[in-house]
RNA sequence: GCCCCGGUAGCUCAGCUGGACAGAGCGGCUGACUUCUAAUCAGCGGGCCGCAGGUUCGAGUCCUGCCCGGGGCGCCA
């Protein structure tokens, strides 16, 4: 009975006029907003309001809704048994809504009904042997998001990470440094650390055709480590942090941070540790040729290999550990685990695992939030094979393209000012690109949907953050102008009212996002409200409250998506950034033709 | 073979946990203006909602079966 009820203020402030207008206690009314085709915009149950006995029949119904329409403020009302549909006056619909909305500010669409609870988002686990790409993109956008609307919701929200420093990915890295490498570092290359990094782990793979022996030489190096080889283990400490820091300065360009993190190389006692126990019990069992698994066949989870023959740990000897780490560190939150769906089987295995192994809590308090994959045109990524896209790369491609743009239209040479903008809105696109499909769907990569697509790419970004802005401005510029709504001519009328009605919505909305666990709920809403507030300023100039509110509705789903506006639109690149780059010219025919009719 | 996720306009995707005419953006077509191998604006056309049953007054939405695509079932991560 948790499930949030989502009021919007409109919700609210009926249920008090109704209160008073129909003598009954305000805690009696529940409003609703009733769905679309419904004959009100709103609903309430009369039945909690009659004497006991008497039932909500038609004829109830419509002596209630004729008492509801007597009212000046109610355009109409219907008895539905066993309800009350009623629709506001438009007039009354835009007070409540808009003074609601301004009145809640930053906390609108927030709730306390997860008040108390406490929560770990765990998300993205990266390798130290490879830079982050699109993938990683995904996971961190939805992580950020999943946190900020737990967060709204009450939730006392930490974010976790693990990085995997250690084991046989790594040490295939360091092989073929080792052979080519010179005694490079990122600082004598020039390179930023996790690139750095993943040139040895592609050239391993390259080159593992033509020299077999390299595989041999990298279990090697991981069994000399098992065997205690300090300076081994120095050096692959050394060889991780390169990369661990070019990862975590991609982290900062993209707004990704972690309340706390794991690395392997850290944990990898617990789980060992952990391992021999359950060897003991028998909650594990040893093959002949020395390796270690867990048997969850009848789980239909197969036989997870926990060891390996030579004794080196696996992904899953790692997961053990941080599971373990987080639950002593944490014991009181739940884990959302946020990872690409191709681990679904393997996270249940995990907590499968953990339960076996005594770890009852650590296994039951986690749940797997799971995504589809990015692809490329051409298929699948892989890392090895170095066909992937990096975020950096995704990143820099947009950025420069935009700068592009910007010097074609007004050469001349590009200040700090502009290559900032055009950074942060390129991030906003991806970021408003990933998290605009639904959790599960699959993405396939394409720069120039990204580019050119009015609904997912630049131009529908930017169209949103004009609106944020947009607001700003007007109400800057004429905070008294107001079209009464009763000056509006029905179909302007009618799509007031949808827009109010959109806004009002939000908490709503954000529920549903976070009951669903997905971000892409937000994006399509703010999408909506912002389509509507623009049409609806062209047919009739919007009044300066509406738009504040409008701004304040899309700011705040902004901040929910992670999303970050640039400081000013004024100064956007072509075809966005208007006449204004050339304002020293004022001898030009008139800009503002360019400008959207208000 | 078993498990999971998908299948909605030419393409990429929405469709609020059953409700009237199934939406958007690209592309296409038409027109306007013009900074004329293009951009911008306005408008139009376009859909056996994978297939077949079932539940319901009513199904893109729920159930069953099948078909197709993707993912997982590693001593990879």
């Amino acid at each position: 009975m948790t499930a949030p009820r989502g009021l919007g203020p409109a919700e609210q402030a009926i249920a008090e006029a109704l209160a008073t207008h129909l003598a009954v206690p305000v805690e009696r009314i529940e409003v609703e907003s009733s769905s679309k085709n419904a004959p009100g915009d709103f609903r309430f149950d009369l039945r909690p309001l009659l004497p006991s006995g008497e039932q909500a029949t038609k004829d109830v119904c419509r002596e209630w809704a004729e008492k509801v329409a007597a009212a000046d403020w109610i355009e109409q009302a219907v008895g539905v048994p066993p309800r009350v549909y009623l629709t506001p006056r438009l007039d009354v619909l835009s007070s409540q809504v808009v003074d609601g909305v301004y009145d809640q500010r930053r906390t609108y669409g927030t709730g306390e009904e997860h008040a108390g609870k406490k929560i770990v988002v765990s998300y993205n686990s990266p390798n130290a042997n490879k830079a982050l790409h699109l993938g990683h993109l995904r996971v961190c956008f939805m992580g950020m998001s999943m946190a900020n609307l737990l967060d709204a919701r009450g939730y006392d929200v930490l974010r976790s990470e693990m990085l995997s420093n250690y084991g046989i990915h790594i040490c295939q890295a360091i092989a073929a440094y080792e052979r080519w490498g010179d005694g490079a570092t990122p600082e004598s290359t020039g390179m930023k650390g996790d690139h750095f990094v993943a040139q040895w782990y592609a050239m391993y793979h390259a080159k593992l055709a033509d020299v077999p022996e390299l595989e041999e030489h990298a279990a090697t190096l991981l069994q000399r480590m098992e065997a205690g080889d300090e300076k081994l283990r120095t050096f692959n400490e050394q060889f991780t942090e390169w990369s661990i820091q070019g990862i975590f300065e991609t982290y900062e360009r993209i707004g990704a941070y972690h309340d706390f993190r794991f690395r392997e190389l850290d944990t990898l006692p617990i789980a060992m540790r952990l391992i021999t126990q359950a060897l003991l019990r028998g909650d594990c069992l040893r093959r002949p040729d020395g390796s270690v698994y867990v048997d969850l066949d009848d789980k239909a989870l197969g036989q997870v290999t926990i060891l390996r023959r030579d004794g080196t740990p696996l992904v899953f000897t790692q997961l053990l550990a941080v599971w373990v780490r987080r639950e002593q560190l944490h014991p009181n939150h739940w884990v959302m685990h946020v990872t690409g769906d191709q681990w679904t089987a393997g996270v249940n295995a995990l907590l499968e695992i953990l339960k076996r192994f005594g770890c009852e809590r650590a296994g039951s308090m986690t749940e797997g939030v799971y995504f589809g994959m990015v692809k490329l045109p051409e298929g699948k990524m892989r890392s090895r094979e170095g066909i992937v896209v990096g975020a950096d790369m995704v990143l820099d491609r947009l950025r420069d393209r935009m700068i592009e743009t910007w010097a074609e239209a007004a050469p001349g040479p590009i200040d700090h000012f502009q290559r900032d903008v055009s950074e942060r809105l390129g991030l906003a696109v991806v970021k408003y690109w990933l998290l605009g499909f639904k959790r599960h769907a699959y993405i396939t990569y394409d720069e120039e949907v990204m580019w050119r697509d009015g609904r997912s790419g630049l131009a529908a970004v930017v169209r949103v953050l004009r609106c944020a802005e947009e607001a700003t401005d007007t109400i800057a510029s004429a905070p008294e102008s107001v079209t009464p709504p009763a000056a509006l001519n029905k179909a302007a009328r009618v799509a007031r009212r949808e827009l109010l009605l959109r806004l009002n919505a939000m908490p709503k909305i954000v529920g549903q996002a976070l009951e669903r666990r997905d971000p892409a709920d937000v994006v399509h809403y703010m999408d909506d409200v912002c389509r509507r507030a623009s049409q609806c300023d062209r047919q009739a100039a919007l009044d300066p409250a509406t738009w504040r509110s409008v701004g304040i509705v899309v700011r705040r789903c902004l901040a929910l998506l992670d999303i970050e506006l640039p400081p000013s639109l004024r100064y956007l690149p072509p075809p966005f950034g208007e006449a204004d780059l050339a304002d020293e010219d004022d001898s030009l025919p008139e800009p503002a033709a360019t400008v959207p009719a208000r």
